[in-house]
DNA sequence: CGGAAAATGGACCGGCAAGTCCAGAAAGGG
DNA sequence: CCCTTTCTGGACTTGCCGGTCCATTTTCCG
């Protein structure tokens, strides 16, 4: 049988993997070898192999795994509860204060590009992550209009999927820049957007709430 | 003299770098060698290196700035005229078009990320690139508020952040994914925001132009 | 022409990092 | 308590790839 895993061996794994993951995250793919990563988890060459047969590429297609399903978890409770425009702004602060303290480091895109066309895996984790993000997003645009906050004349998923890819660029200008204005930037005027839409009947004037800071 | 390049020098010097830029483009960085740039451009190891004294990553940096003067270049001459919602819409059309062809790759993203904190320098280059693609977008929202065709109260440089944000991040899905519907989704939404804010004076009725295709 | 500077070819080196292997220690379970 | 399976340690191999070096050719310029 090939995984009979032990609750030692189970655990010796998860370090890896989580191990794997600081070491990548510290000094990225490309200047990362096994090396750093069995000297940082205190693990063997044999260890390594013997968890991961496939040597590096499956480790790393393990961490981006990994990494990929904190990117949401990290959002929630809001993400999943967009329901007023208190949730959207807390929402907001929150994804802009974990990429800036993630600074510039982006592990999940460094590690698509490093396994990206090698191992068809890479791609899929990604995928996946990108489509249950924008559904979680045009979940709350629906929740909006139910309660009538929002037109419900507005094209919901092309919407979301704006706000994911503006959500994406301004992490991705943040990585390269080290500046976080982008990223607000489209959050702001995403939200913003959405607020312009208000139902012609029950709507409350705009408060200066989204509509602050001008760069 | 250090830099006394004779105009066959200049030559091969050229060539190396485009060469150069084409396997990367192919193969990504991770996966190509100084050996597949030699042999694709027909040069020696030592002209590379007479030419790029601190080998690799002053290579991977030129070509990082080849790539970087080409993106604005391709959005030519529509960046630079964007004075009407015509000029927009065609400005929209090439930027789909030229990331589509594109495909899953990024040069500059790529080179980014492997040259990036061991150079300085590439920071640089990537930081100038996006400075100067803002800046035309904003010029083109001012050249519609001057035109009257969008509200003057409209924070330009804010508008332009994000969607530049939405441009870099439709493109970032789309080199996972695929699949360019995010790209598409940043910019008709971004130009759909601009046209939301028609002056209340000069308003002429939104055509169907870019509020088309659902999704 | 002729000498200097630049350009070129390609053999060679050295280090590094991925992956292999086997011996031995620790669990597990009947 | 013993035998099997799993887990661990670390030395070793192997190939690759960035970088060096020097001999040779070509170009430049007075």
């Amino acid at each position: 049988m090939a995984d009979a895993l032990t609750a030692k061996g189970r655990a010796t794994r998860a370090r890896l993997v989580a191990g794997a993951a600081d070491v990548l995250r510290e000094q990225g793919v490309a200047f990362t070898t096994l090396d750093d990563i069995r000297a940082r988890t205190g693990t063997s060459k044999s260890q390594l192999f013997h968890y991961f047969p496939d040597g590096k590429d499956e480790l790393l297609l393990a961490v981006a795994q990994f990494e990929a399903d904190r990117v949401l978890e990290d959002q929630q409770p809001h993400l999943g509860q967009l329901d007023s425009w208190e949730s959207w702004q807390q929402w907001r602060d929150v994804v802009v204060e974990r990429y800036e303290q993630q600074g510039d480091q982006c592990p999940l895109g460094a590690l698509f590009l490093q396994v990206g066309r090698s191992r068809p895996g890479a791609r899929a984790i990604v995928t996946e992550l990108m489509r249950q993000w924008q559904q979680q997003l045009a979940d709350g645009i629906r929740a909006l209009q139910a309660n009538g906050l929002v037109s419900s004349a507005l094209a919901v998923d092309r919407t979301a999927a704006a706000l994911l890819a503006g959500i994406q660029g301004g992490v991705t200008v943040m990585m390269s820049t080290g500046d976080s204005t982008h990223l607000k930037a489209a959050l702001d005027t995403g939200i913003e957007h959405l607020r312009s839409t208000v139902a012609p009947d029950a709507a409350p004037p705009i408060s200066g709430t989204a509509a602050a800071a001008p760069h």
